[in-house]
DNA sequence: TTTCGAACAATTGTCGACAATCGGAGTCAT
DNA sequence: ATGACTCCGATTGTCGACAATTGTTCGAAA
């Protein structure tokens, strides 16, 4: 369902996948030197298609290189999440605008029924990581499908999708906002079934300021 | 001023700029393949720095790439400009809500400067280019540069920059939009002025908006 | 004549080795 | 003792050659 795939293609795909996975899930720390040759020899290939993946990384944004000076895993500090949180913001909203009108009445109601199957389970695991589990990027997720927007699909499917759970990874911990959560992405599919684009629009830009000022006071607690 | 940068870097750079520059103007044909030996040859390096290159223009979204099968310049149909529009206004959007409470007022005077020297310059030329100039790009980099947003300044300034400029030397016919696109850039300016976040974001939507139905008329004219 | 298949040419994917560049250890002079 | 300079190790950047895959063309059989 998500854009998940290990994919078997090329070895400089393999890599890519590989490191993305090794970097979102912290087991390659922020601002660690990634050495081409090392990691070459880790994945069992020479450094050309390593150094392609480590573009394509680059591209994404989860790896910083300096010429001459080799590949860092980026560093997620405040100011760069702060930066995403707006970005995603003015790209989902955008993407829900235009869900409102694209997408087929059986696909809004097929989300609705997804959104039942997400209260079940909250109940049933006390809910205490909804707003941070995969079914929350589900939910997101069929709403960038549902915009029609290829462009819109790739950005916050390929690209911003690695980013973000990064950063949640990073701040995993805090996941009373579930409750909330749930409530508005209930508000949103009744948004898109009014067919309201301006209110679908309206009412994702704040649910993911909100999921913004969950994570920032997160911070600042543990500082 | 715009991140045109030549650059003097790598080879791979120097092959990403030379070949970005090359689809831009319409060069190299949509849909041509792009074949390694020969593009290598023709810039005198190796096919290893020429297919780092075409990962990073990949993804800029200038090249696609199919695996064992080759890389291709990127169709700009009408679908995908577009989804390409509603992109750029939902960023440009959040862009200039952020710049308005993040320029400093010098910024802001200065970019009213800059709309006079641009009407200055309309009507010594008999503003016919106005809207496709590197003027309204300049107009539009600044108030990205006053939003004070990494991630947006990348993805405006680097990659969607490149496309939108593909966009303009295929549809350069259309220039009669100059005028009222002036007077949105003034309005856009008061707004900033104002401090209005929620205005200056509505104002830069509608100017891209408008923008993209001139675009779009001009292709269904064509045709 | 058409269609299926096999060899062939062309192109992409990959590797190993060499050259260029950067960072740091060590040393010498002030 | 401190600063700068030099040399050396390590890492990145680049190239050429080889392997693997694809698309094509030619030919033979139905």
């Amino acid at each position: 369902m998500l854009p998940n795939t290990p994919q078997q293609g090329t070895l400089a795909d393999i890599a890519s996948h590989r490191l993305a996975h090794s970097i979102v899930t912290g087991e390659f720390a922020q601002g660690q030197k990634l050495n081409e040759a090392e990691l070459a020899e880790r994945f069992g290939m020479g450094r050309g298609p390593l150094r392609e993946a480590l573009r394509h990384l680059e591209g994404m944004r989860l790896v910083k290189r300096i010429p001459n000076a080799g590949a860092r895993v980026v560093v997620l500090d405040y100011k760069t999440m702060s930066d995403l949180y707006a970005v995603r913001e003015a790209l989902e909203g955008m993407a829900c605008r235009l869900a409102a009108t694209k997408m087929t009445t059986q696909e809004i109601d097929q989300l609705s029924r997804l959104l039942d199957a997400h209260e079940i389970q909250i109940k049933e695991e006390g809910g205490g990581v909804y707003a941070q589990s995969e079914g929350d990027l589900d939910f997101h997720y069929q709403i960038v499908r549902g915009s029609r927007n290829e462009m819109l699909m790739d950005m916050l499917g390929s690209e911003q999708y690695q980013l973000q759970r990064m950063c949640r990874f990073r701040t995993s911990r805090n996941a009373q906002r579930t409750y909330p959560a749930l409530q508005q992405h209930r508000q949103i599919v009744d948004a898109l079934a009014q067919r309201d684009p301006e209110l679908a629009e309206m009412l994702m830009r704040r649910h993911i300021q909100g999921a913004w000022r969950s994570i920032s006071e997160t911070i600042a607690k543990e500082e």
